[in-house]
DNA sequence: AAATTTATGTCAGCCATATTGACATATCTT
DNA sequence: AAGATATGTCAATATGGCTGACATAAATTT
């Protein structure tokens, strides 16, 4: 595995490394930069969020719940489910405070009286919103550099990223709105 | 908040929202869409690694040592901390079952002993070209749309979604492999 | 040489978030 | 009436963070 990036001496002390032969099919093709790029970025985008968060005694759950709430009025717990892919006993903890809070509301479903229907408060939309525009800085910030036809590359690029076997409901939305010419 | 998004009929059900007064400043600027592909895309990225270490009864706290381990031979412990922003202690357990099993060999420093320099054996690159192998498989589809024009364009995004105040040592080789013409 | 600082490791306990399994309730479907 | 579905909840467990305290070895400062 030597190959893979440049100046990199292995491990020589304990082991001996001496070229062994590769344990991988994998040569030098893969992408180190844009795995690590990836990490980072992603590491503080979610840190914008995550230290608002603090201020409101919830964590990053409470905001993934609350942003697809938002952004799906009327959403099923079932489908909160399938889009955060946890557990309903973990989901169960997280948006029991969110309702104790007043962050959301559930209505019961009109054509099914099982359902609970999940709803942002105003409260919780000023919260969203205000999560929202930390990341959103950040993210104007970055196309800033790359422009109109860069910031579609980008959605391109994003929108290929993600399993498009067995969608969710959420992302089936998703998907239809790239297809055409423009998403919302 | 009922003006972030057209459709979107809030919370009137319980605590009437009636269009109050916005307690942000944003209104529909905000960058949902992308903001919602980056969870999306994030989320199987990670997934493609996830799934693997289950096998070796690994997490995701594993991957990240060791790709960065990997990336950066001979990084301090201290540098580790920095760049995966944990304690010592979270990173403690992970390492000593990383050293323990063999993946991961320690040298002491040569100009200053108390060093432990961390560097990959070849059973541990094996493992992180396998992970990085997955993931390189997922970018690759996802680029090869876009090309190699689209592909910088993403480059240069992902490194300005990275905080550059205060970079560790691992981004300060990153920005500085960035700002020249093409990184590796 | 002695004192202090630094780099690392480790023990003990706490918290947030995830898990599985079991079970309860209300409601819809058959 | 019986069964399936949507949701909620109790209990136990695992992972991966955290803080605080303390130990050791090696470097640096006094």
């Amino acid at each position: 595995m030597a190959d893979i990036n440049f100046s990199r001496p292995s491990a020589e002390g304990d082991s001996r490394a001496t070229e062994a032969a590769p344990a991988t099919p994998r040569g030098g093709d893969l992408r180190w930069d844009i795995i690590e790029l990836l990490f980072f970025a992603y590491r503080d985008f979610v840190g914008d969020a995550d230290h608002e968060l603090e201020a409101f005694g919830f964590g990053r759950a409470h905001h993934r719940v609350l942003h697809f709430v938002h952004r799906y009025p009327g959403l099923k717990v079932a489908d909160l489910l399938d889009v955060l892919r946890i557990t309903k006993q973990s989901l169960g903890r997280v948006l029991k405070q969110l309702l104790d809070e007043g962050y959301i509301v559930q209505k019961t479903g009109n054509n099914d009286r099982r359902q609970r229907l999940l709803y942002a408060t105003p409260k919780g939309e000023a919260l969203v919103a205000k999560l929202a525009g930390l990341q959103t800085d950040r993210i104007n910030r970055a196309i800033a550099d790359i422009g109109p036809a860069g910031t579609e590359t980008v959605r391109q690029f994003l929108r290929a990223m993600i399993d498009r076997d067995d969608p969710d409901k959420v992302l089936e939305t998703i998907f239809a709105a790239g297809t055409g010419a423009r998403a919302g």
